[in-house]
RNA sequence: GGGCGCUUAGCUCAGUUGGUUUAGAGCGUCUGGUUUACACCCAGAAGGUCGGGGGUUCGACUCCCUCAGCGCCCA
């Protein structure tokens, strides 16, 4: 059957992902050889493949592509995250459009509809990676809320909470007293609203002076429990250490004084709401205030509102400036532009509110996941860059806040006793939670009914690291063979977006459980954006369909397209037109094929010197592409790697080899040509293969009737053998002497089809072994070396070697003594350059030997060119 | 506000302890080419005072300072 002369990549995908499906070569167990693991960076269920998603699981099956080839047991373990706040969300709008508003259910028939909606959205995105091409060991996929990762979260939360680490506190939350609930800072839209700044007098104790504040929210005052000064502020020194009176509360506040006050802004003075206000929250906690919440839950003012009981924030602001203004506390008001918080579904103010949430104490377990990425370098960052930012959170780590309002996700093991809400135990299972319950109380007749599991549930981070460890259940067994043999993993493929929330929490959480990194390796991708450089995001609709782009370009070709671009760590701007340029490629190596698989044998012919001299200079500059490529595998430069493997095979195998071995038309080949070529191909199809799955597969299927263990998949990377560097540099020298006869050529307009002789001055000495080549790719009839020039000829140089073509027709003398002064004054200038260099006493001093005697090397390169020049120009003048 | 980073050819980016022919690649552009694998092709060419200024050095795209512009992260 003939080949198409378009390489089909529809045709052919489907049938090889099955096939190496079939074949369980993507599965791996426990075995004697080395293990190479990477774990899924899990996307959540609610997800559908976006640009961000192919690039980060197109760079993990390279990598485990390639060290499948190599020879390791490589095990990619795929799965997905809950994604609480993103799911949540989801289901609640899903309940709302069917009429079903979340608070008229009962947890458990909330989590009912999170489970069918998670079954019924939540392995589409894995079954998109398969169309990438992704070589997951799908037997092993995981979620995070699979009974063995959920018991490992909450056995997690137990232990570090016997370990005194976890504790329960207050954090100021978004809260909309409209939809009375927490929203994430997401859910946040800012406006710039008019409003007042409106200015007021508070008393001071004994005496007769007043402190003017500036406030935008004078219903706060309330809730003042501070008055804060800048300590430099001479306008007020004489007030440290005084009291001032809240105006028509009466209560007594103490005068502190911080730096965190803005001298300029206001009256330099600043009342202190800690209930109310996040920045007043932390100096509040800084000089130990009380904390004085005014508001109900939907922000009208409780029993602290005094006479405004009941009555809803802003009317109370206006009443109480109008009371401020009658009894003489009001200064003044001022117009004032300020950005609001709205919430994004009910459009209510936002409240900033203190709410009650678990911490984890992060000091200690910071420590080792410090030294292991910056110390020891136990565990690499590439980029390197970002081992600086990682530093500088580490450094501040805060106290995280595992603990989030919701109901889908692993609920907070936590039970209350009676209605109170400080005892409480925490226990792996209500059992053991009424046990200690119990033994707590000494109340040996309390029942379940009497306790109160905690509603919250835990941050989904709180649960991803783990990731590495639950996958291969090693909190729950840390002695399963499993575990021992696959952990710690070798690569993570991560955006750098989530270097904190997840990727140092999971170094932090593998030293706190197994004493050992979760992995060696952290490769950080950059963002994916648009041409204009905007972010890919579903409301700006600027992100390609994925499966649209394979189905356009092939999985090969979209894979191409998205390496190609992205230097690591940078962000990526995504164009459609790359991804033509993998299809392109793929097309590229097709017709490679079809050309070698078209040639015919015969028997009977021996190698052409020319043919013998291609292959092993093939050979030489695979081996040399392959240390470079090898290379920049080593330092996570896959762009790079890509590229090499791209020019190797375009540039040096098609447009060089192939055309120097092909036979004239209508001759054939001889067996050890094809043979050896084929064997060089086939090296190619291994190095491509990691980038390029499934059309490197299809043709060495082509190639030859393969049985089951010998497809390309589980085949070998490339032998690394010791190489000639002289021989790929002789043949560089070559190109330029052919570069040199189609530049004449196109000059003058000769056709290749017409054979034309070449003269060589060779003063260069160079070697005449590829004088064949240099015949047959510039269809050259005569190959001379002369002494001397050849008059009426054009010419050209490569280094000092001098060629000459004679040309029939009449020479532009002109012309020619042009092009060798172009050439005379380039040379001149360079060699300007380099005396100056040589002329320095101080340069030919201190400069390193090597470099002192390289550009020496310079001069009398440049030297001899110059003279074999000068000598040109005088024969032509 | 705090932290991190970026600025090199029309575009996207390399440039790896400061010295490798007075800066490289891919794409794009321009010129020429199609009976003999591929127009998703072949051959060739043009294109940059390395953001501005200052400094260190025998030598700076590379190190330091400064100015300007841009981007990301802040639990």
């Amino acid at each position: 059957m003939a080949l198409a002369t378009k390489y089909n990549a529809k045709e052919v995908e489907d049938k090889w992902y099955q096939f190496w499906l079939d074949q369980g070569f993507f599965n791996s167990e426990v075995n004697d050889k080395p293990a190479y693991t990477i774990v899924i960076p899990p996307p959540n269920v609610t997800g559908i493949l976006h640009m961000g998603h192919m690039l980060n699981n197109t760079i993990q099956d390279v990598l485990i592509r390639r060290a499948r080839l190599q020879g390791f047991n490589a095990c990619w373990v795929p799965g997905t995250d809950h994604a609480s706040i993103a799911t949540e969300a989801k289901v609640v709008a899903k309940l709302k459009a069917e009429g079903i508003d979340k608070s008229s259910i009962s947890r458990d028939e909330f989590l009912k509809h999170a489970w069918d909606w998670t079954h019924n959205y939540g392995g589409k995105i894995l079954d998109q990676l398969k169309k990438l091409g992704a070589s997951c060991d799908w037997n092993r996929v995981k979620f995070t809320m699979d009974e063995d990762l959920y018991t490992s979260v909450i056995h997690s939360f137990v232990d570090l909470y016997e370990k005194g680490k976890i504790y329960r506190g207050h954090r100021m939350v978004n809260w909309d007293p409209e939809a009375k609930t927490t929203l994430s800072d997401e859910e946040i839209i800012y406006q710039e609203k008019n409003g007042n700044l409106y200015y007021i007098n508070y008393p001071i104790e004994g005496s007769e002076e007043c402190l003017t504040i500036a406030t935008t929210r004078p219903e706060t005052i309330f809730g003042d429990t501070a008055i804060c000064i800048h300590p430099e502020d001479e306008r007020y020194q004489h007030l440290k250490g005084k009291h001032a009176v809240v105006p028509v509360v009466g209560r007594k506040i103490p005068i502190i004084q911080d730096e965190y006050v803005d001298l300029e802004f206001g009256t330099g003075c600043l009342k202190v709401t800690p209930a109310h206000d996040e920045n007043d929250k932390n100096l509040g906690d800084k000089h130990q205030l009380e904390v004085i919440d005014i508001f109900n839950e939907d922000a009208s003012l409780n029993a602290f509102g005094l006479h405004y009981q009941g009555q809803d924030r802003f009317e109370a602001r206006k009443a109480f400036a109008n009371e401020l203004k009658e009894k003489g506390f009001l200064v003044k008001t001022e117009n004032h532009l300020n950005k609001v918080g709205t919430s994004e579904r009910t459009g209510a103010v936002i409240e900033p509110r203190l709410s009650d949430q678990w911490f984890l104490t992060m000091q200690d377990l910071a420590q080792p996941a410090i030294d292991a990425v910056l110390k020891d370098e136990t565990i690499k960052l590439f980029p390197k860059k970002f081992e600086n930012t990682y530093k500088h959170w580490m450094e501040n780590i805060r106290d995280w806040n595992i603990s989030r309002q919701l109901w889908w996700g692993h609920r907070i093991p936590a039970w209350y006793i009676g209605e109170g809400k400080n005892e409480f135990v925490v226990a792996k299972n209500e059992e053991e939670a009424l046990a200690k319950a119990i033994e707590k109380t000494g109340n040996s007749s309390l029942s379940l009914a009497e306790l109160h599991q905690e509603e919250d549930v835990l941050d989904t981070w709180f649960s991803s690291w783990l990731w590495p460890m639950s996958v291969f259940n090693g909190i729950n067994e840390p002695e399963n063979e499993e575990f021992k043999y696959y952990y710690p993993t070798k690569d993570l493929v991560t955006g750098p977006d989530i270097l904190f929330f997840w990727v140092a929490r999971m170094i932090m959480a593998g030293y706190e459980y197994t004493e050992q990194k979760p992995f060696e390796n952290v490769y950080l991708t950059g963002l994916v954006r648009d041409k204009q450089g905007r972010k890919m995001s579903k409301s700006l609709g600027n992100s390609p369909d994925a499966l649209q782009l394979i189905e356009d370009f092939g999985a090969d070709g979209v894979r191409v397209g998205l390496l190609l671009s992205n230097a690591a760590g940078n962000d990526l701007l995504f164009d459609e037109a790359l991804c033509q340029q993998g299809k392109g490629f793929a097309n590229k190596i097709w017709n490679a094929f079809r050309l070698i698989k078209g040639w015919e044998v015969d028997e009977n012919l021996s190698t052409p010197s020319y043919a013998k001299a291609g292959l092993d200079w093939y050979a030489s500059r695979f081996q040399q592409v392959l240390e470079e490529v090898d290379d920049h595998f080593s330092k996570y430069r896959i762009s790079d790697a890509l590229m090499a493997s791209y020019k190797l095979v375009w540039d040096d195998f098609c447009s060089w080899l192939l055309e120097i071995i092909k036979p004239n038309y209508g001759e054939k080949i001889d067996a050890i040509t094809l043979q050896q070529v084929i064997s060089l191909f086939e090296d190619n199809l291994k190095l491509l293969h990691p980038f390029m799955p499934f059309v490197t597969e299809e043709i060495w299927q082509h190639i030859a009737e393969r049985n089951q263990e010998e497809a390309l998949v589980v085949n070998q990377w490339p032998v690394k053998k010791s190489y000639q560097k002289a021989k790929t540099k002789t043949f560089d020298f070559m190109k330029e002497v052919v570069s040199g006869i189609r530049n004449v050529r196109k000059e003058k307009n000769i056709s290749f089809k017409d054979s034309i002789d070449l003269f060589v001055i060779n003063n260069e000495n160079q070697t005449k072994e590829l004088d064949d080549l240099i015949k047959k790719l510039g269809n050259i009839t005569k190959l001379t070396y002369s002494d001397t020039s050849v008059e009426g000829a054009l010419s050209y140089r490569v280094g000092a070697n001098e060629y000459f073509i004679p040309l029939k027709g009449a020479i532009n003398i002109e012309e020619e003594i042009e092009k060798i002064n172009e050439e005379i004054k380039y040379l001149k200038g360079f060699l300007n350059s380099v005396e100056k260099k040589l002329g320095n006493e101080r340069f030919v001093n201190n400069a390193p030997e090597q470099v002192v005697a390289l550009e020496k090397k310079k001069k009398s390169d440049a030297l001899a060119k110059l003279k074999t020049l000068e000598i040109s120009l005088k024969s032509l003048a």
